[in-house]
DNA sequence: TCGTTTAGAACAAAATATGAACATTGGAGA
DNA sequence: TCTCCAATGTTCATATTTTGTTCTAAACGA
C-alpha cells in the first residue's frame, strides 16, 4: 500500500510523536529523511492523507496525526500513555472505579465487512460505556458499517466494543486484519491450520485464509445501539 | 496536532494542576516558558481552546482546565482531585466535567417478547448507561427474554433502554401493555383506529388490538449487549 | 478604591506550509 | 526492449501561521 518514502515518513512521524509528543515540522522531516526540499515532503504528506494513513489540519504547524500504522493497523494514541507521564505519585493500586464512573474508550473508526476499515481521528472520538460491558484489559470501539453480521444481531450503525486481546475461541466474533490491509468483523473459526471468517448473513460468503494472513485485533465484548 | 509551544503550555498546565491543584496565572506560565510577554500566552491559550484541549472561563483568574492530554486522550480530573481536599480553596474554579457523569436508570425486569412480562417490579436494580443513549425524559431498562424481535437485531438477553413516553410513531418499537395484563416489546403500527403489534420474527404473528386495549409504556431508545 | 490578572490590538520576526516548474528514477505493461 | 507514468528530488517563490514584544483596556477580587 505504501511506497518506501511514505513508509519512512509515517514511521518517523509516529516515532516523533511517541518520543516528543509533537509532530515534526516539514523541515525536521526533511533532515530525518535526508532530503533537501520541503515541498517533496508536502507531496508525500498529502499522499499519505489521501490514503487515510494520517490526518491533517491544513496550513497549521505540525498538525499531522497518524491514523494507521504502515501495516494498516489502526493507530491508537493511547499506546503512548501520557497519563503515566503526569501521574507520578499515584501508587500502583488503582483507585477502584466507582460503580457509577464511566469508562471512556476510543472510537477508532468504522469497520465495514469486506472493505477496508476507515480509521477515524484519534483526537475527538471517545465514547462512554457502562462498566458492565468491561471487565479487564484494553478496549476500543468501532462503528459498524454494513450488514454482514446482521444475523448475529449486529446492525449497520451499531457500535461494537472490542476487547483488545488475541486469544480467541472458535465461535467468537473478532476483529480480523486480513493481509495487513483490510479489517473486518466476523465470526472466527479455526479448522486445522486455516482460519475461517464467517459472516452472519447468507448474502455473504465465508472466506478461509492461511494462518499467516490473519491478525486478530480483538474480540467482540459488547454492543451499543441508539434508536 | 499541537505545536511545540502549545504542547509545552498544556504540559505545564497539567503539571501545575496536579502538583498544586490550581492552574497557573499567565505570568507564571510566562516564566515557565521563558517568555517576556503575557499576551503571547493568551494567544496560545486561545488556540488550545479552539482545538479543544482546554476549557476556560473568560476573564477569570486561573480559570483554565485541561480537557485532553497532548496526545488527545481525555483528561480525567478525578484521578487527581483527592489532593484538592487538602488544599485550601483559593480561587479554584470548579469545572463540571459532564463527560464523566453517569446516568443510572432502573432495570425494571424482564420483558418477554412473546408472553407476559414478569412483573415490572421495583428491584433495586440500577444500571449505568452512556449519555449518548439518553436525550431527555425518563428512562428505564428491561432485559429481553425471548427471540420475538430477533430480526430487528434484538436478541435474547439484551438490555433495552426505554424512553418513558407515550407519543409514538408508526414503526417505533415500543413497550406495550395489553389489556392491563401483559407487557410486550413489539413494533408499533396504527391502522385506522386499531393498533398492530408486530414481532420481528417470522415464527410469531402480528396481533391487532382495539385502541382501548393497548397502553404504551415507552419507546425503545437504546440497546446494550454483553458478550 | 487599588493592585492583580486577563484581554486584545498592533507590529515585527521567525517558523512552517504550499505549490509551480522541471529533472530524475524505477517499475509496470505494451 | 521501449514507453509511460507515478513517485521522488530539487529549487525558488509565496502564503499562512505562530511566536515575541509592547502597550492599553477591561475585569476581578479584596
Amino acid at each position: 500500500m505504501l511506497t518506501k518514502k511514505q513508509n519512512e515518513l509515517l514511521t518517523y512521524l509516529i516515532k516523533c510523536i511517541e518520543s516528543y509528543g509533537v509532530a515534526p515540522s516539514y523541515e525536521e522531516i526533511c533532515s530525518a529523511l535526508f532530503l533537501k526540499s520541503k515541498s517533496g515532503i508536502h507531496r508525500i504528506v498529502k499522499s499519505l492523507e489521501e490514503r487515510g494513513f494520517i490526518e491533517r489540519l491544513e496550513n497549521k504547524a505540525r498538525a499531522i496525526a497518524p491514523k494507521k500504522y504502515p501495516n494498516g493497523q489502526i493507530y491508537n494514541s493511547d499506546v503512548i500513555n501520557f497519563k503515566d507521564k503526569f501521574i507520578k505519585n499515584k501508587s500502583k493500586t488503582n483507585f477502584k472505579s466507582k460503580s457509577n464512573e464511566m469508562n471512556e474508550i476510543p472510537l477508532l473508526g468504522k469497520i465495514a465487512a469486506g472493505t477496508p476499515i476507515e480509521a477515524i481521528s484519534n483526537y475527538d472520538n471517545y465514547i462512554s460505556i457502562p462498566p458492565s460491558l468491561i471487565s479487564s484489559g484494553e478496549y476500543y470501539a468501532l462503528s459498524v458499517d454494513g450488514d454482514s453480521m446482521i444475523d448475529a444481531g449486529i446492525l449497520d450503525g451499531d457500535t461494537v466494543i472490542i476487547n483488545k486481546k488475541t486469544d480467541v475461541k472458535n465461535g467468537d466474533i473478532v476483529v480480523a486484519l486480513i493481509d495487513k490491509e483490510e479489517v473486518t468483523l466476523k465470526r472466527f473459526r479455526k479448522k486445522g491450520d486455516s482460519i475461517a471468517l464467517e459472516p452472519a448473513n447468507s448474502n455473504y460468503k465465508t472466506h478461509i485464509y492461511g494462518p499467516d494472513r490473519i491478525t486478530i485485533q480483538g474480540v467482540l465484548s459488547g454492543l451499543l445501539r441508539e434508536y
